[in-house]
RNA sequence: UGGGGUGUAGCCAAGCGGUAAGGCACGGGACUUUGACUCCCGCAUUCGCAGGUUCAAAUCCUGCCAUCCCAGCCA
């Protein structure tokens, strides 16, 4: 079904270019900086919550780096705040990356792996005169501070004796102070019109329990530091982030040109991926969770691998999604339609076709005995025969979607009316005679005679039919629960609306659907990436409500439908 | 009154001094045992705006405008 699978994906090498590619290129060609070397990227998630598929497009870049130019990519948990972190997310965020085909083989690190070395590296800056212990408060650092427009002051600890500030660095990793007490912090520029470089705090004291160190430590490098320390360590030549970090940039370098690192990364800043009708940001997703307003972090309307990967999308779809989307420096809203057209363009050729009816109606061939019936052949993937076939049965009672009847269609209207010809799919062509209503005028039956000429559905010869519609046999049709989904999110840009979040929340953004009726075929065959619908979308078996004796299908994405009722 | 980015169609996005790729969306048509798929056709006289340089400018220069990020002992 549709748990995790191994990707059977494969690098297809398609010949990809963006900006990125070309300074690294660049950086690792005749007369470059890095000449001779291969690139080396990274992945740095903080496991403190779920990938999305925003991540989706860093790890696509991250890795596909790697893949395109020959060089490596490693897997790094960027944990250097335990407060935030936990071991429950980074079994998740592997399983996702696995899952959309990437493998870091044997290089998977922790920020922690090399806090050890960080703080090395924080008493070589000490020694240099390049950091000191300052003692100022929280408050007090703000005030320094300065503002966006105005100079900072300098910090009256800032000129405390490098003795001094060894000692006082030992004894706070040695636990003699409480949180909060002392920081190192970086000596720097107070004045400059970059925030990062007033004397950035670089480590502070934090008695608390990391889930990788244990108590090993009660002071945790801030991320400007150890984040060029990590990927200097893993040998890392580019370090891909967003945009947000690009006037980091200046803080990175120094970092990098003040330490005897055995490497110099370079930091390089793409545009993050945003989508339309749905949020991206770690804290309103969790949020979504906390409140229980979706069904988990793997819930089929979020943005989550999880949740794309529970609603039917495919490894393949997301990576093609990711890469088609192209690598810029502008801040864009991707369409959520462009999604789902990568998923259906993926599953159109791969994901075999069955019928099911979401809203029956019970259609009878009248001139179709009582006792009789038959079944036909059908294949798999229509002309293509090495996907298999599979039977469907057909008797004289037969299960329709109800708004493929109409006693007075509209123009161009090419279902079942009264003296219309329809063809059943894959059985009969048949002409509407009629319907059965009850008393209120609902209509309960609708009624048809088939043509024993055009079994397997062919025409005759000269007969035009317009419109084949979908059924099944209400003698073996399977009982099932679908759910549809729409976007989550009413407006197309939650994230930036001024209104809270919850009023923006789409009330329809899931409809279960109770009485559905699928194939039987399905029960014996699921696929692991779903099927087609036909003529109702691409669906998948939920891989947490499905049960021995109960069917429960996701719609992973509607089928394009240009029919417009005039 | 600071620093760092970015502006090419409804949405992404190529383009890097030689006269606006491609995809999505949209509209029209063909085909069709899925109103799907596929296939045609259409869709920016113009690149945020205004000047300037040049035989030639989305590409170079100047100015302006718009918009995003930054004042965590978060990442």
């Amino acid at each position: 079904m549709n748990g995790v699978t191994p990707s059977e994906e494969t690098y297809t090498g398609n010949e990809i270019s963006h900006f990125i590619l070309d300074e690294i290129r660049k950086d690792l060609g005749p007369g470059g900086p890095m000449e001779g070397r291969k690139v080396h990227t990274r992945f740095p998630p903080e496991p403190n919550g779920f990938l999305h598929i925003g991540h989706a497009k860093a790890i696509v870049i991250d890795f596909g780096t790697a893949e395109i130019l020959g060089g490596l990519c490693n897997l790094r948990m960027d944990d250097t705040n335990p407060v935030k972190e936990d071991e429950r997310f980074v079994r998740a965020i592997k399983e996702d990356i696995h899952w959309l085909g990437y493998d870091w083989e044997d290089r998977f690190y922790h920020a922690s792996d090399f806090f050890e070395d960080m703080y090395l590296y924080a008493e070589e800056l000490i020694g240099k005169d390049l950091a000191f212990v300052c003692e100022q408060t929280p408050a007090e650092v703000r005030e320094y501070r300065g503002s966006l427009t105005s100079p900072g002051k300098e910090s009256p600890w800032r000129t405390r004796p490098r003795e001094e500030s060894l000692d006082l660095f030992r004894r706070m990793r040695a636990g003699e102070f409480p949180d909060g007490r002392y920081t190192l912090r970086a000596k720097i520029d107070m004045a400059s019109g970059n925030m990062n470089m007033r004397d950035p705090v670089i480590y502070r004291i934090q008695h608390e329990t990391h889930h990788q160190t244990g108590d090993a430590w009660c002071i945790y490098p801030m991320y400007d530091f150890a984040h060029p320390i990590e990927d200097a360590m893993e040998g890392v030549t580019h370090s891909l982030c967003s945009l947000e970090f690009e006037d980091h940039r200046p803080l990175f370098d120094w970092v990098v040109s003040n330490l005897s690192l055995p490497s110099r990364p370079r930091q390089i800043e793409f545009a993050r991926l945003d989508i339309n009708y749905t949020v991206m940001s770690k804290r309103k997703l969790k949020a979504l969770v906390d409140e229980k307003l979706v069904d988990g972090w793997d819930d089929p309307r979020l943005p989550t691998l999880s949740g794309l990967r529970r609603r039917g999308y495919t490894p393949r779809a997301i990576r093609d999604f990711c890469e088609r989307n192209g690598v810029s420096k502008v801040n864009s809203m991707v369409d959520i339609r462009f999604l789902e057209h990568c998923l259906r363009e993926d599953l159109n050729d791969r994901a075999p076709r069955a019928m099911a009816v979401l809203d029956p109606v019970r259609l009878t061939i009248t001139n179709y005995p009582e006792d009789r019936e038959e079944a036909f052949t059908v294949e798999n993937l229509p002309g293509q025969p090495d996907h298999g076939t599979h039977d469907i049965t057909f008797s004289r009672h037969l299960l329709i979607e109800r708004e493929d009847f109409m006693e007075d269609p509209p123009a161009k209207y090419h279902r079942l009316y009264p003296g219309n010809h329809v063809r059943l799919r894959g059985a009969y062509i048949i002409r509407c005679t009629g319907c059965v209503k009850d008393e209120e005028g609902r209509i309960t039956e609708v009624l048809a005679e088939y043509d024993p000429e055009t079994r397997g559905g062919s025409a005759r010869e000269g007969q035009k039919v317009r419109g084949t519609i979908h059924w099944l046999d209400e003698k073996t049709a399977l009982p099932a629960t679908v759910r549809l989904f729409d976007h989550l999110f009413t407006v197309e840009a939650p994230d930036s609306d001024e209104r809270d979040y919850h009023e923006l929340l789409n009330p329809d953004s899931i409809t279960v659907i109770e009485d559905a009726f699928v194939e039987p075929w399905l029960k014996e065959d699921p696929s692991y990436i779903g099927y087609q619908f036909m003529r109702l979308g691409y669906f998948i078996h939920d891989s947490q409500e499905t049960t021995e004796d109960r069917l429960v299908f996701n719609r992973s994405v509607k089928l394009k439908d240009s029919y417009k009722p005039e």
